[in-house]
This record gives structure tokens, C-alpha cells and sequence, in this order.
RNA sequence: GCCUCUGUAGCUCAGUUGGUAGAGCAGGGGACUGAAAAUCCCCGUGUCGGUGGUUCGAUUCCGCCCGGAGGCA
């Protein structure tokens, strides 16, 4: 007897950005007595609180927030530290009888926490990546492809030539690991999943409607000071990954006077609709998820109430 | 009131010496395994303002009408 009843049962909501999976999940952890894990790529930095819409100090005071504000803006941080610190919290969760919710739009993130993928133990090398965009700088893509082909050909196949970091980072892992990219990507899925994770995907029918309340959480987001917020991690934080996040790299050419305040803000919107358009993109391949939108209920309680349904059906088993 | 210019994709505009049209931006779809809020790929049918006329054929030429900008009174 094998069943999913033998696994940890998470519950995860997820959906684009301002799509209210925040909200959702406090309820959900006040209701079924839970801890929320973020599934948020940008979230664990501190320092970093208007932009990256971090539940607020009220929102935390309501449900345990975990993976939240907890680490400097200049250290790196990746997937595969997200997954090891996720599957401790997890754990810990349970041990103390709570039930783990894993709320956030990082979907590489989440997947690779409830699929259970495994990382290798090497590190990334930014010296070697930095020597390989020299070489693409004096040689060309195709020098690096050439090398690829030799010793994995598949990935060279699919890879698009310009797609030069994940280029980079196919050759990185193997000359760091001995094992290719393809080799990889099978061992990491061997193991299987110690979790049956309930799925609850936010989203708007129209898109209209979603990108109406990005617009206004950015409007809302100025209001709060997220300028000062965006000026003070630009001065102060050197590492790119801080400097890449929406909400912070847009107000780089506003400060350095090359294009207008209002001008940054409708570059802030533009960048944070791609940005659910691409989470959507990600998410819908996974068909695990059960999606609500908010246009099928009268009021947004509905949809708690129906969200919190599903969820409670899935804890009785 | 008269004169000139103008009306083409959601926006800014090309263009067709008459054979029903194309760029940029916006937007849409997709990929994704160690910086993922990153990185990358694919996608352009729209009553060519309306209506009559000339023509085998009009978005293109002509008339009238409607909308916009400027000039003269």
C-alpha cells in the first residue's frame, strides 16, 4: 500500500502577481491551523518590502510567514538553497502539527519544492560564467555550442542560440560536475515527491482585470514610498539579482535623469504585466492546479469559502 | 465663412505611380532545473473615416458629408 496517503500533504496557492495569494493564504493558515512557506524569489531579501509586495507586519501578525526577510540583498540566493531551507521548514511544520502552506508566484521555485527535484551538491561558479561571457564576447555563441555539442548534444539541440545564460550554465554545471545538463535534469526527478501537495491557482478570466489591480498596486506601491524604497537598494546593493527585480530596475534611468518619473511608473506596470503573463505561462503547463477566478463569485468571501472547501476536502483523506 | 493640411492595427506613423497594406511600441502565445521578478523563442485582417462617382477593379483618382489641426477673415 503506497498511496498518497502516505505522503506529507502541503497545501500551495499560487497565480500571477497581484492575484491575491497573499490574502488567500492567511486565511487558509487561520482556518486549518497552518504556517506559510513563501514561494517568492524576491521575497527572502530584506530591505526590500514596497517592491516586492511582502506581506505586511499586519499580515504576518495573523499567520507564521516563513522564507520571508530574511536574508542581505548582496548574497546570492537560488533554487536550489530555496528548496533545501523550504523542505526543513516543512518538516518543522509538521513535527508541530501544523499543516505547510506554500503561498508565492516563483513557480521554478514551488515546483521544485513540492516535485521534490534534486540539485547537485556543486555550487555555481560566477568566475567560470564570467569567463564564458568573455568567450562568447571573442569567439561567439557558436564557439560555446561547439563545446556543448561534444558532450551534450541534446542540449545543444534545444537550446537557442541566444539564449546565451543557459548556454553558459550547460556548460558550467558539467565542466563543475563531470555530469551534463541533460544527465541532470533526469537524476533530479528520481526520487519522487514525500508530498501531496493540494494545488489552489488564483487567476482573473479577464486578463483586463488582473492587469487593472497590478496597475493599482503599483499606484499603491508609490504612495508607500517605494521610490525612496527603490533608491535606497539602488545606492546601497550591488549584487544584480536585487538590482534586476521589478519595482527597483525600472527607477534606474528616472534617477540617473534619463527618463521621467511617470515614465518609470508605466515602465514598473509594463514590466510586472510580462511578468504574470510569463507566471501564467509557467503555471498552466502544471495541470495539477485547481484554478478560481475571482469573476465567478459574487464576493471575494466566495471564493475563500469555496477555496477553503477544496482544501478541507483534501485534508480529510 | 474661405483656404491649406489631415483621418490606415489599441497607440505613433509608413505605403500602395489604382490590383484590398506594413514597421515600431502596446498586446497575445510559448519555453524554462543553481541570478527565474532572470533569460529566451514565436505571433500583425485592419469596415485603410463615411458615402456616391470614374474604372474590369478604389484604401489609392474625383465629388459630397463627417471628425481633427493650422492659417485668413
Amino acid at each position: 500500500m503506497n498511496n498518497k496517503n502516505d505522503k506529507i500533504p502541503i497545501l500551495a496557492v499560487i497565480g500571477p502577481t497581484a492575484s491575491g495569494k497573499t490574502a488567500l493564504a492567511i486565511k487558509l493558515a487561520q482556518k486549518f491551523n497552518g504556517e506559510i512557506i513563501s514561494g517568492d524569489s524576491m521575497q527572502v531579501y530584506k530591505n526590500m518590502d514596497i517592491g516586492t509586495a511582502k506581506p505586511t507586519i499586519e499580515e504576518q501578525s495573523m499567520a507564521k510567514h516563513h522564507l520571508i526577510d530574511f536574508i542581505e540583498p548582496d548574497k546570492s540566493f537560488s533554487v536550489a538553497d530555496y528548496v533545501n531551507l523550504a523542505h526543513d521548514c516543512i518538516k518543522d511544520i509538521i513535527i508541530r502539527n501544523k499543516i505547510p502552506i506554500i503561498a508565492g508566484g516563483t513557480g521554478l521555485y514551488i515546483n521544485s519544492l513540492i516535485d521534490n527535484i534534486k540539485f547537485t551538491e556543486t555550487e555555481s561558479s560566477p568566475e567560470l560564467r564570467e569567463q564564458l561571457r568573455l568567450r562568447i564576447e571573442k569567439e561567439g555563441i557558436q564557439s560555446l555550442l561547439d563545446e556543448l555539442r561534444q558532450f551534450d548534444p541534446d542540449s545543444a539541440d534545444t537550446l537557442h542560440p541566444n539564449n546565451k545564460g543557459r548556454i553558459i550554465r550547460a556548460i558550467e554545471i558539467y565542466r563543475l560536475t563531470g555530469i551534463t545538463m541533460t544527465e541532470h535534469i533526469k537524476r533530479s526527478k528520481l526520487e519522487g515527491s514525500p508530498y501531496n501537495s493540494c494545488l489552489i491557482g488564483l487567476n482573473f478570466k479577464n486578463r483586463q482585470n488582473l492587469y487593472d489591480k497590478i496597475n493599482l498596486r503599483v499606484d499603491k506601491m508609490i504612495e508607500q514610498g517605494l521610490i525612496k524604497e527603490a533608491q535606497y537598494v539602488l545606492q546601497n546593493i550591488k549584487s544584480p539579482t536585487a538590482r534586476q527585480a521589478i519595482g527597483y530596475k525600472e527607477f534606474i534611468p528616472y534617477f540617473s535623469g534619463d527618463i521621467t518619473l511617470d515614465e518609470a511608473i508605466d515602465n514598473l506596470k509594463m514590466n510586472t504585466r510580462r511578468y504574470a503573463k510569463r507566471q501564467l505561462s509557467w503555471f498552466h503547463r502544471d495541470k495539477r492546479i485547481n484554478w478560481l477566478y475571482w469573476e465567478d463569485y459574487k464576493t471575494d468571501d466566495e471564493l475563500i469559502l469555496h477555496a477553503e472547501n477544496i482544501a478541507a476536502e483534501f485534508l480529510k483523506n
